[in-house]
DNA sequence: CCAATCTATAGATAATTATCTATAAGATAC
DNA sequence: GTATCTTATAGATAATTATCTATAGATTGG
């Protein structure tokens, strides 16, 4: 038995011709003419090689072998019907797999919307990558993930990107640092400090760096730490000076203070980008289109942005 | 989704790429070309509107909705790899159904060869459907059933038939009746008396009037009964004489005894009849293989007339 | 950077399939 | 016994499918 050439529209056929018993009933009500259905089943035989109707005094009978395909065939439909549910919720975004990568710092925020979406749709898979900002472009570039989270965004040839957080970024320095009692700090003040900070390439750096660059500075004193509670441990205790993400500060941690840096105000924002040239999964439109209705509700409100409604649109 | 034109070819080749995770090695492996293979995957993605493979850096990534369907295309095949096994089984006579219709009278001999054939075949389905010659005849005609059994074939035209047991008609009286202690009886003592017959057109009295026509002797005195052990009963209690085959007395019943009649020998034999216009189920033929080789050893040695060989040749 | 390997696309073709119409032959029903 | 209904067969055709070859673009591994 061959199967190779057998569709499933002459199964459909053949199903329809043992529930009838009747070939030219199947022709009517599957709109075919009577010859076409007979000649259906007699290749289906001819494939089977083996009778699977027999006609007798204009009665069809079923024969054994007939009766097991049918049996067969009603399995193999109910498997193809519970397919098309699968594939249902996948496309209503009930199920499926969402991956999201983002840098290090961004886990201080995100989990305060996947919480809330993973558990509205408790089926949807939601594999997080973290990285440096390094590994996350390098992941963006082959398009492993489905959404990327990025404070500055790579170039966008192949990609949108949607504005969803302020990221302020925030000088701190040890509670008994001589500048923490200042009320007025320059960037011209901070120059000479030892900075501890992230590795270059790191968006946070990049962000001061050029900041710096542009007004003619240059640091004298920098230390490379792997991560953001590295630095914040590492200011608390006096080591120097720290440059990080306002988020990545719990609210209530006292064993260090923000500087209040006049001349220098290190805004940026925290994008999702999604490659255009890669098909989304069902999963993580959905997951976009709920962070634009839940973005405020989930975040601090002083610090949404929320143009994801640009980005949502375009996708469509 | 319409799955309508979808091959069990074009799983099999998507079954493929999602095991290898390589179009070039699915086209390989099924001797197909490489472009073969794309395009097979690309039509079924659009057949189920929705990505199922994603290539990146050279690799396939099968999607989630890729992967439930793989799922369901395991199940697909395991169906039928199942009804494969089935067919195996009907057709090794293993499984299946053996339809035989017999007149009344084949009841008292088939069952021996039914029961051994039964328990090496028990899941063989074996209706049997018994009547008057008539009603098999009927049937015969309209081809209702696999196998027949009569003494006395009908027309051959459209079947073929085996004898396989001598049918020997016997006279029988009541212990008390005056022929009863005659050694020797003459068809000649026999026509005044009252005969309990069955009704016109049963193979028996067929043959006992057609004896008695061709030697010019005409019943005067007959009785209808419905049935052979009526006739038996009945002869017992002195109603009468019967012509019966000897199959059907009882080996030890002292209530009436045979008449030595000298110059009539009512012999005939029980045939197995098939169709030769309809399909004779696996099960069927097998049953015949296992009457020619089983007569001796299920019926009395003394009467069998094994001609099935004939019979089961012509059937190949 | 080059050679090898991978997948995608375009274009072509032979085979197969899904249909139809017309017709015949067998069965049923009144 | 005629009209009606059933299935089967033959012949025709348009659509679809399964393939191929050739080629291009991407990626990988020295």
């Amino acid at each position: 038995m061959d199967l190779r050439h057998i569709s499933f529209r002459l199964l459909e056929v053949f199903m329809c011709v043992v529930k009838t018993r009747s070939i030219s009933e199947t022709a009517r009500q599957l709109h075919l003419t009577q010859p076409t259905v007979s000649q259906q089943i007699k290749r289906l035989q001819e494939t089977v090689n083996e009778p699977l109707v027999m006609v007798n005094q204009q009665r069809i009978h079923v024969t054994e072998a007939g009766f097991a395909l049918f049996q067969t065939c009603q399995q193999v439909f109910g498997h193809f019907d519970d397919y098309q549910d699968y594939l249902a919720e996948l496309r209503g975004g009930e199920r499926g797999r969402c991956k999201i990568a983002m840098v290090n710092t961004a886990q201080y925020i995100l989990p305060k919307l996947l919480g809330p979406y993973s558990n509205l749709h408790p089926h949807v898979e939601l594999p997080l990558e973290i990285g440096n900002r390094a590994e996350v472009l390098a992941r963006f570039e082959r398009g492993e993930d489905d959404i990327y989270v990025f404070s500055h965004p790579p170039s966008l040839e192949h990609a949108k990107a949607g504005r969803f957080l302020q990221n302020p970024l925030v000088f701190i320095a040890a509670n008994n640092h001589k500048l923490a009692s200042k009320s007025h700090v320059t960037l011209h003040d901070l120059v000479s400090e030892r900075f501890l900070l992230r590795e270059p390439g790191s968006a946070t750096r990049m962000l001061f760096e050029s900041e710096l660059q542009s007004r003619g500075f240059v640091l004298s004193n920098t230390v490379q730490m792997a991560s953001n509670e590295a630095i914040r441990v590492a200011v608390g205790s006096g080591m120097g000076l720290g440059v990080v993400s306002r988020h990545v500060l719990p609210p209530h941690d006292t064993s260090f203070c923000m500087l209040n840096v006049e001349d220098v105000n290190l805004a940026s924002h925290w994008y999702f980008v999604v490659r255009t040239d890669r098909h989304l999964s069902h999963a993580a439109r959905n997951f976009l289109k709920f962070a634009q209705l839940n973005l405020e509700q989930c975040l601090d409100k002083q610090w949404v942005t929320n143009e994801l409604s640009q980005l949502n649109e375009s996708l469509n």
